[in-house]
DNA sequence: ATGAAATTTTTACTCCCGTAAAATTTAAAC
DNA sequence: GTTTAAATTTTACGGGAGTAAAAATTTCAT
């Protein structure tokens, strides 16, 4: 017959605890005598009471919120990064919340003026990049301390993201030992990391004697492996690739192109009879599955997580320091697969 | 030479218009006469100021959150139905608020705990289904007004989903009018649609004269590329399919399954040549970029967003009314690829 | 048992906004 | 220029918990 217990203090009432105590209890078990503890985590049972979070952040500074911003969730990489993100934020007690600009800069902005009304504690952000309202990032980040993770635009406390300056190398050096060099195929760029690749591309190039030949095609939104197929299945029939093998600005952009070399009866591979070699970029959750499997150079993920949250909490424990902007850079992996 | 506006109070103040006023404005712009809607409009862009969010819900029954939970975020259906179900909520004026279970009980649990405790509006769940804790689950839908879709457990207001005694036969159809009759290919099955699938599809193949042919292969957790690579790189080495003919479970083990195909050297497609005929189900976004384009059968992804999220409105709107529960079968398409 | 230290209880104020009721002002209608 | 209806202002309370300060109690060592 037990009555419903709505607030706090109707739970020191039956629970026979005054409600400052049982107040601190919930701010952390571990600040209150044993036997307190105790008594009420009896009562907690029968009664099944849980505080009010909005009464509860109403008057706390800082919440245990943490909001995690990405330009497009349905892309496998973004997925798989906050994936990890909210696991690890849970496992530190806090309460991740997730929002995805799905490519647009009027959204992103949604998202962050409704995080910022959950007056988070933090927020790791993988801002838009070139669609970004910078002005309207930054504003953020004087508000909310910020961790910005995968595209660097120059605000928060700190940048995470892989080395483009390291991966593109390694991968440019594999093609041109194993076969004919290079060339790279992009579209216009969402993010600086599309520029920063095509650069470091043709840096690779020319350290090694070798004449960088950049294919832009056209095409925006997030559908890169549309882009790849068509503008793939436009260059392979109209014989314009510059060289049989391709190193594509993204994995999504080289499982497209390769459904288009597969649909115009190129074999893609390395191996003998094989008319094209395609490589990637980021080791996208489904590059293992293409056909033939990609070629490419692994972010890791785990890496990027790790390095992004710590610093957060960081953050959040304490203060904003006036050291200079962190700059994180995390080395990639080469993957070979048969693709290249 | 502004000062920071923090409260109501405050804004009222330097905007010469009474709080409650204000406060009217906020709930409804059309609710204040038009020249205070314009004073306030005036003020507002000189001060930037926005209402507490936890002080706002913190008196109102209803809250103007909703929830939308899914078992698995990086899995591109469900990503694809959020990113859907996101928009038409922001739309209507809504805070669409995105949890992932990450395939697990307790993490799905957790969702709803930390859902619930926002007191939402309303609440959009796909459950983990076979691996839910069905009593958490329909206590959570007690409290808060939910629409179920993807997966049908028997909890809340109604359910929207696919029909798999419309979908299967229509490819089974298909693959033995145009060739040797599929065996259906699942995994250990993570919800009831999995098994409906299967009923179907021997169902199906019956009606037909056909004997039907279901390959169980082993495997758990969300990650079915693999398992599809996996299992059938085994199943082809040692040439324990029953049928030429593969339709499986879904598109995704599907996409495993052709990689294994492809690495087994085996050709798929339902042209001169190929040894294998391949079909999923769902029309995945990847499905159009496997190596043959996969021959599926499309959900109607925007009729299930829509059905999903009208009737939460009107379950919002209207209250929970005495009738049964609602169940949608939503009708899917064929989609012939070359892949079958 | 005694004193000191650690906890808990009491009391009371704060956070910021929703909202109801009564009083007042404004706008529209005739 | 009334009359009326509509909108706004005034005033006041409530929601549920954080938190500070002082008083009371418990704990523990000696």
């Amino acid at each position: 017959m037990k009555r419903k217990i709505k607030t706090m203090e109707e739970f020191a009432e039956v629970s026979g605890i005054s409600r400052p105590t049982i107040s601190k209890y919930f701010n952390d078990p571990e600040s209150v005598r044993r036997s307190t503890r105790d008594r009420i985590e009896v009562a907690l049972e029968a009664y099944s009471y849980r505080p009010n979070i909005f009464a509860i952040n109403q008057n706390r500074k800082l919440t245990k919120t943490i909001g995690i911003v990405v330009p497009y969730l349905a892309d496998p990489f973004f997925a798989e990064i906050v994936r990890l993100m909210e696991r690890r934020c849970m496992d530190a007690g806090f309460s991740p919340m997730i929002f995805s600009a799905h490519g647009e800069q009027r959204l992103e902005n949604d998202a962050l003026a409704a995080l910022q009304s959950q007056r988070p504690a933090g927020a790791l952000i993988a801002p838009l990049g070139r669609h970004s309202d910078f002005e309207s990032v930054r504003r953020f980040t004087e508000e909310v301390p910020t961790v910005v993770f995968d595209s660097n635009i120059k605000v928060g406390e700190a940048f995470v993201g892989s080395d483009s300056f390291q991966s593109i190398p390694l991968i440019v050096d594999y093609l041109c030992r194993s076969g004919e060099p290079p060339c790279f195929l992009e579209m216009p760029p969402v993010n600086p990391n599309a520029n920063k690749r095509r650069d470091a591309y043709i840096l690779a190039m020319e350290r090694l004697g070798h004449d960088p030949k950049v294919i832009r095609v056209d095409g925006n939104g997030w559908d890169f492996e549309r882009i790849g197929m068509d503008e793939g299945t436009r260059l392979i029939s109209k014989k314009e690739l510059p060289s049989e093998t391709v190193l594509c600005s993204n994995d999504r952009l080289a499982i497209g192109f390769i459904a288009a070399a597969y649909q115009q009866g190129l074999r893609v591979g390395h191996g003998a009879g094989c008319a094209l070699r395609v490589a990637g970029h980021d080791d996208h959750p489904w590059a293992r599955f293409t056909c033939p499997p990609l070629t490419t150079v692994a972010q890791d993920y785990s890496a990027i997580v790790d390095r992004s949250v710590e610093k957060l909490f960081d953050l959040i424990e304490n203060g904003r320091t006036e050291e200079e902007r962190l700059e994180v850079l995390i080395e990639c992996k080469l993957v070979l697969r048969s693709s290249a």
